[in-house]
DNA sequence: GCCGTTTTCGGCCCGACTGTTTTCAGTCG
C-alpha cells in the first residue's frame, strides 16, 4: 500500500467520523496524520519494521501508528469499515458536493435514509429537502447546482495526477527492451487542466507479433491496475485503482508522427486538419497523410503539418481556435516557456499557512534560478491560514526587508555555482471581502510591493454581485494583482460566474495584472479566459502560490496554461527582471 | 488523536458569510 493510499483511507475515515459527529479534534488528527503520511519522502510500508521512525512523523502518535499498522497488515481499518456499514460509501461522494456538509448529509440520511448523489438529487427535485430544519428552497437549489457541477467534473483528473500516473506507466513500460520510443499523447500532451484518460504511444522496429503480445501482457500487469478494459493487437486499456484509465497504443516507426498527431488531438483540430488534407485530394489518418495508398508523410508530425502548408503547431494550441490560420501565415506566437520566468511573486511562509521560513523559500528560489520573489502571506479574513492582521503584517514587512538586505548582496545557491543576488519583495495576499473591500488597512497596503487580491469565500454570490465585488476591489489603488479568481477546489465543487469582460476592462484601465496560479489544483483562470487577457492587453503574472520549496516545481503547470492561452513572454510580467517587474505593476 | 508539559490532562487556526431564522447552525477556506 502506497503512502497515498494510506493517506486516502485515513482521510475517508476522518470524513465519515465527521458525518458521525465525532470529536472534531480527533477528526483533525486523522487529517493531519494523512498529510504527514502523504508528505513522508519514504514509503511507510517499508518503515513498518521500524515503528519508531513512523512515530517521528509530526502528527503521528500511538493511535495513528496502530491504524497504519492495521492498514498495512490487514489491508483495512476496522473503524473505517464500521463507519461504512453504519453509513454508505456514497456519502464520501456527497461530501464533495458544494453546499453539502457532514451535518446536512447526516440529517438527510437520518430522515430519508438517502446516501447517494442520485437519491439526494431526487429528494431535492421533489422538494423534500426543504422539510428539514433550517433548510429552504434556496438551499435546495444550491445543492442541485452543486450536483450539476459535480457531475461535470467527476471522472476527470487534475493534470498533475494524470501526469504522475502516466510517468509511472512510462517507467514501467521501459522495462520492455523492444520499445524504442514511448510518448504521452492526448489531452495530457496538450496541457489541459483536467484529463479524462491517459494515452500512451509505444513504438519499436521489433515490436511485432509475439514481442508485442508480451509487451501487452507486461502493460496490463502494471502495479495499480484494477481492471483490464481491453487487450488486443493494436491497443490495450486498463483502469487503475484511482479510476484513471490508461490506453496504450502500438505504432510503427513509419507512422509514428501520424499516430502522435492523431492521438494528441484535439478532435476539433484533427477534423479541421483532415479537412485541409481532403481539399488537397489526400486523406489523413493515424497511419499517415495518404494519397490513395501512397504515404506522403507520417514519420514526424512536422512533416505532416509541412505537407499541408503549415508550421508545426505546439500541442497546447491544437484546439481549432485560430492556430491553423496562424500556422498557415507563419504567425504562430512565440509561446512563453519556464525558462522565461525570472521571479515568483506569490508564496507563503510559516507566518501564515506556509511550511517553510522566508530563508528556506529564498534559498529554494535561488537554487531554481529566480532573480526575485515576493512573500505574500494571507490576510486575517482567512483565519484558518493564520492570516495576518495589520499589526502582524507590519512586523512581517520588516522581516522581509531584513532578509532582502542580506540576499540582495548575493548568496551561493545550494545547487552550486557563484554567488547571485536575490531580491525579496514585500507583499500580501489580501482577501476581497463580499462587499469588495480589501481585508487590510490601506496604510499597510501602501507599504507593500506586491498586493494580490484574492477571493477565498462566497463563490455563490449571484453573478452580478460577484462582478461588483471584483470591480470594487480593483478600484482600490493598492490592489496590483488580481489573484486566482476562483475557489481552490473549483474543479470539484464550485462554479463561479461573473462578467469577465467587465473585469478585464477594469483591469486594463487601472493597470491591474491578472494572476495565473500555477498550483495544479488551482489552475482556475482557464485558458480561454487567460487568452482574453492577452487580447485585451491585460498583463498576467504566473506564480506558484508555493507553501513549501517543492511547490516551485509547479511553475510549469502555470506555463502550460499560459501557452494554451497563446501568451508570449512580453505579456507575462514576471519574465522581466526585478526592477522592470516592479515598474510594470500598477503605479502607486 | 496529538502534543507538551505546568508529568497526566487541557488545549487544539477561527472569521466571513448565508439562509434560516428572530439568534444561530452550517459551510467554506
Amino acid at each position: 500500500m502506497t503512502n497515498r493510499e494510506i493517506a486516502r483511507r485515513l482521510r475517508e475515515t476522518a470524513d465519515l467520523m465527521e458525518i458521525a459527529g465525532e470529536d472534531p479534534f480527533r477528526i483533525r488528527s486523522y487529517r493531519r496524520g494523512a498529510d504527514a503520511v502523504d508528505q513522508c519522502p519514504q514509503a511507510i510500508s517499508g518503515l513498518i519494521v521500524e515503528p519508531k521512525k513512523i512515530l517521528e512523523l509530526p502528527g503521528i502518535g500511538k493511535g495513528l501508528l496502530a491504524a497504519i499498522q492495521e492498514l498495512l497488515t490487514q489491508g483495512k481499518l476496522e473503524l473505517r469499515e464500521q463507519l461504512l456499514q453504519r453509513y454508505r460509501p456514497g456519502m464520501l461522494e456527497l461530501l464533495q458536493i458544494s453546499g453539502l456538509g457532514p451535518k446536512t448529509i447526516a440529517l438527510i440520511f437520518e430522515r430519508f435514509q438517502a446516501s447517494s448523489v442520485d437519491e439526494v438529487e431526487k429528494l431535492a427535485r421533489a422538494g423534500q429537502l426543504r422539510t428539514l430544519p433550517r433548510m429552504g428552497e434556496q438551499s435546495e437549489a444550491k445543492i442541485l447546482q452543486g450536483i450539476e457541477v459535480w457531475r461535470k467534473v467527476s471522472g476527470r483528473f487534475l493534470l498533475n495526477q494524470a501526469e504522475a500516473a502516466a510517468e509511472a506507466a512510462k517507467e514501467w513500460m521501459l522495462g520492455i527492451a523492444e520499445i524504442s520510443s514511448l510518448t504521452i499523447a492526448g489531452s495530457l500532451r496538450r496541457g489541459m487542466e483536467t484529463i479524462g484518460d491517459v494515452d500512451l504511444l509505444a513504438c519499436g522496429e521489433k515490436l511485432q507479433g509475439a514481442a508485442r503480445e508480451a509487451a501487452g501482457e507486461h502493460f496490463v500487469a502494471m502495479p495499480g491496475v484494477e481492471q483490464v478494459l481491453g487487450q488486443g493487437a493494436e491497443k490495450a486499456s486498463v483502469r487503475l485503482h484511482t479510476g484513471l484509465q490508461i490506453d496504450l497504443r502500438w505504432l510503427t516507426p513509419e507512422s509514428l508522427g501520424a499516430g502522435l498527431q492523431y492521438f494528441t488531438g484535439s478532435q476539433a483540430h484533427n477534423i479541421a486538419l483532415r479537412g485541409r488534407a481532403v481539399q488537397r485530394g489526400w486523406k489523413l489518418n493515424e497511419y499517415g497523410l495518404m494519397q490513395d495508398e501512397h504515404i506522403i508523410a507520417g514519420e514526424t508530425e512536422a512533416a505532416i503539418y509541412q505537407a499541408l502548408g503549415l508550421e508545426w503547431i505546439p500541442p497546447e494550441l491544437r484546439e481549432n481556435s485560430g492556430e491553423l490560420e496562424a500556422a498557415e501565415q507563419g504567425k504562430l506566437p512565440r509561446l512563453v516557456e519556464v525558462a522565461d520566468l525570472r521571479g515568483d511573486v506569490h508564496m507563503h511562509t510559516v507566518a501564515s499557512d506556509g511550511k517553510s521560513s522566508i530563508e528556506e523559500m529564498a534559498d529554494a528560489a535561488l537554487a531554481r534560478g529566480c532573480e526575485y520573489i515576493a512573500i505574500t502571506e494571507h490576510s486575517q479574513a482567512l483565519a484558518m491560514a493564520r492570516g495576518l492582521d495589520a499589526a502582524r503584517a507590519r512586523k512581517h514587512i520588516q522581516l522581509i526587508r531584513d532578509a532582502d538586505a542580506i540576499y540582495r548582496q548575493g548568496r551561493k545557491p545550494s545547487t552550486g555555482g557563484p554567488e547571485r543576488p536575490l531580491r525579496i519583495f514585500t507583499g500580501l495576499e489580501v482577501d476581497i471581502l463580499a462587499d469588495g473591500r480589501l481585508d487590510m488597512d490601506n496604510d499597510v497596503l501602501a507599504e507593500m510591493d506586491v498586493v494580490i487580491g484574492s477571493l477565498h469565500s462566497k463563490f455563490d454570490l449571484p453573478p452580478a454581485a460577484m462582478t461588483r465585488r471584483i470591480l470594487r476591489a480593483i478600484e482600490n489603488p493598492h490592489l496590483r494583482i488580481l489573484g486566482h479568481l476562483t475557489a481552490r477546489r473549483l474543479l470539484r465543487r464550485a462554479a463561479v460566474e461573473f462578467d469577465f469582460e467587465a473585469v478585464l476592462a477594469a483591469c486594463a484601465r487601472a493597470g491591474v495584472a491578472l494572476e495565473i496560479n500555477a498550483s495544479p489544483e488551482r489552475l482556475d483562470l482557464n485558458d480561454r479566459l487567460a487568452r482574453r487577457c492577452g487580447q485585451a492587453g491585460v498583463p498576467v503574472v504566473i506564480s506558484t502560490d508555493a507553501h513549501q520549496p517543492r511547490h516551485f516545481e509547479h511553475m510549469r503547470y502555470g506555463v502550460l496554461l499560459a501557452r494554451r492561452a497563446w501568451l508570449e513572454p512580453a505579456q507575462v510580467l514576471n519574465t522581466r527582471g526585478p526592477d522592470a517587474f516592479l515598474a510594470a505593476l500598477r503605479p502607486r
